[in-house]
DNA sequence: GGTGAAAGTTTTTCTCT
DNA sequence: AGAGAAAAACTTTCACC
């Protein structure tokens, strides 16, 4: 028989994870914004000298709360004229069916974004492409024929006003 | 009298940006993906030293089709357990108007990315908050008093299955 | 356009508070 | 937890091919 635990542990079972501080959240504002940054230009701006300021960092990244770091590329730059949101129904709303088609679209290279949603659209999708004409091959030779697939409808991105990346630390 | 040009100018008016060369696109690969890379361990990937490797660096930045780099931060952990999709249509389609739009909700924190379709929907939003509660008066007090919406549809994500920043450099 | 070495910063560790 | 000093690594410039 396996005994009892007489004191339940203090807290959660998940690890106690400090509530972020400001120096903190100023730490994860900048490098969202900058993810580039020195250290010690980090720490300058923070108010901390270099070591702590990277071993908060280091924690950061740790924890999870910093994923990873990337370079914001200019699409066109790279030949990919063309963003398309795709609103996607399927037939089969089963779990095993919903995962199949995840499965699917998120191999596809073309597919940068795929959202399940609630509602009558199942799934939105943002997609790249080169031109026109390789969406249209991309469409029909590889959305369409995903297992499960009810209705696709598809809306051709005009022009971008706003694309920030990631969250809005400053909000409370 | 202002005199015609006699010889117009070889090429096109735009600076002749080199085409990407294997080895750019490879540097822009990485750094979308691994954007904190040091610039030792990049050029030893991509089989330069490290000088001619940073010189090509700073182009692509200077060129714009390196726009920045930022840190990816996990929404959950910064409270932000919402993300939601909002398709809105306008009453009035004229440019003044779009323009209108774009730059009331541009201005909102919670707006991350605010796309112009072509078809029945006019602008598709992306739209995080902390909880449903703040998504509520987000949407009562702030996206739908914006100048000139038509219908506001919205749909919540239910969960992300892909999220991958940036283009498939890869692909030709 | 790339290489190799040298100079200047930055990162990172260590010790102390 | 943060500060200051020291060692290691990286960035950046320069002369050369």
């Amino acid at each position: 028989m396996i005994a009892a635990k007489t004191h339940p542990p203090q807290g959660t079972s998940v690890p106690t994870q400090t509530p972020l501080d400001p120096i903190d959240r100023t730490i994860l504002a900048t490098l969202q914004d900058e993810g580039r940054i020195t250290n010690v230009e980090l720490a300058g701006r923070v108010g901390l000298t270099a070591p702590p300021c990277l071993r908060r960092v280091r924690t950061l990244e740790e924890s999870g709360i910093i994923r990873g770091y990337h370079a914001e590329l200019d699409p066109a730059a790279l030949g990919f004229g063309i963003t398309v949101f795709a609103m996607v129904s399927l037939k089969s709303q089963a779990e095993a069916d919903l995962l199949a088609f995840e499965e699917h679209v998120t191999a596809l290279p073309e597919v940068r974004e795929c959202h399940m949603l609630n509602g009558e659209i199942d799934f939105v999708l943002k997609i790249v492409a080169h031109d026109l004409q390789a969406f249209q091959l991309f469409l029909t030779s590889k959305l369409t024929p995903a297992p499960n697939v009810g209705s696709v409808k598809t809306s051709l991105t005009i022009r971008t006003a706003k694309q920030v990346p990631g969250v809005p630390v400053d909000l409370g």
